[in-house]
DNA sequence: GCCCATCAGTGATCTTGGTCACATAACAGC
DNA sequence: GCTGTTATGTGACCAAGATCACTGATGGGC
């Protein structure tokens, strides 16, 4: 099992005991694309690496908003998992399997247990929270101080940094992560592509801006 | 110096070995109200676990706006000098003494020795953690799904929360907080007032919802 | 090639909250 | 008390973005 996803490859630069530990004492689950992994308020008993495939965090309420955080994908952890206790009546923080997603469950008391008997394994941790805390930060400053049109700016660089310059997105999910409306989107959209910014297809548009 | 601000009453619960190191390595700094203590971009040395006084944590950037985000009070300490290394050309997360306050101040050596070697330090740290990202992932929720009069609502009811009924804020310092304006906190709070919620006078006003 | 479903484009209108321009009001110092 | 300063109240107007109501495109299945 272990051999189809090579952690020491994945996960570069821990200690060899604490691989070895990882191995013996976490199990690989495989996950099929759109299956909703946490909801907050389910008590967390275990942390998860992302080992194949790409996980989506985003929070919801009960008005059906959405509202698009972060996505975790292969070599990262989840943060959320690993310290939050987030919970509200009418919203909550989901990860969603975007793609076919192979994780590492680790159950928590050896997550707690190696933060004192390996080095590497407590700054894994940090760095993980350090990223997920700063993309938090960005994220309230976008929100509170952008507007719509610098806001799809850099979630089309967002995307297109990771997923390359085809972007097989629809302008309603667009829309949904940014918690805005299709023809808001649309709009935008069209402006960027006079610009010459991206050629636009059906269910996807390339991005040109250099 | 350590006596006039009992460490073991105001961070209770930690284990005797780690106060003693605590009054042996960490200093105890008093810094004036108003003082900027941290600006984002410089690198963190130490950690601040605040002792008395309240601080304030707000993100600006370069146009004059600002956004409240959370104080942090004593027995508390600072997440963001623990893991933080946000640092955007335009905007930038600031620390600033709401009151006199009184910090105790943790060379990053100890901190991060003192995780392996103390439990009690290591459950802080993550409750910490814990803490202020739960408080983010709130605050997005709140700018990304909630209008302006819930927004007001949920920020009142922090502050009565912390300093009780009486809350000496004007209106231009809430709408600065919210990064609103003077005029839609006047009027919302007029609404509130007539409703019964709140008796303004000057420079503050008495909650008086249940 | 026709039908249907999905996606995209666009004008009209509405709502929220920001901005401007004042009018009061309250207090502080003299 | 008078005066200047700061805080608040309010109407008029503006702008961003949401919503509504459509019209076209595009493509897949049969």
């Amino acid at each position: 099992m272990e051999e189809r996803y090579p952690i020491r490859q994945i996960f570069p630069g821990l200690e060899e005991g604490l691989y070895e530990e990882l191995e013996q004492y976490a199990d690989i689950k495989e996950i099929p694309a759109g299956t909703q992994m946490l909801r907050k308020g389910q008590t967390i008993r275990s942390t998860m690496l992302v080992l194949d495939g790409i996980v989506k965090l985003y929070q919801d309420d009960e008005e059906g908003n959405e509202f698009f955080m972060y996505d975790i994908e292969p070599g990262e952890a989840c943060a959320v998992s690993m310290v939050c206790t987030y919970r509200q009546e009418n919203s909550q923080v989901v990860a969603k399997a975007l793609t076919d997603v192979v994780v590492l469950n680790i159950p928590i008391q050896y997550m707690d247990e190696w933060l004192g008997k390996y080095k590497s394994w407590h700054y894994f941790v940090i760095r993980t929270w350090r990223a997920r805390y700063d993309e938090l930060l960005r994220t309230i400053n976008d929100i509170a101080f952008r507007n719509m049109d610098e806001r799809l700016l850099s979630y089309i660089e967002k995307q297109v940094e990771k997923m390359g310059r085809q972007v097989k997105l629809t302008h309603q999910e667009i829309a949904t992560d940014l918690n805005s409306s299709r023809e808001v989107i649309s709009r935008l959209m069209k402006k960027m592509e006079k610009n010459g910014w991206l050629i636009s297809h059906r269910n996807s548009f390339e991005w040109t801006k250099p």
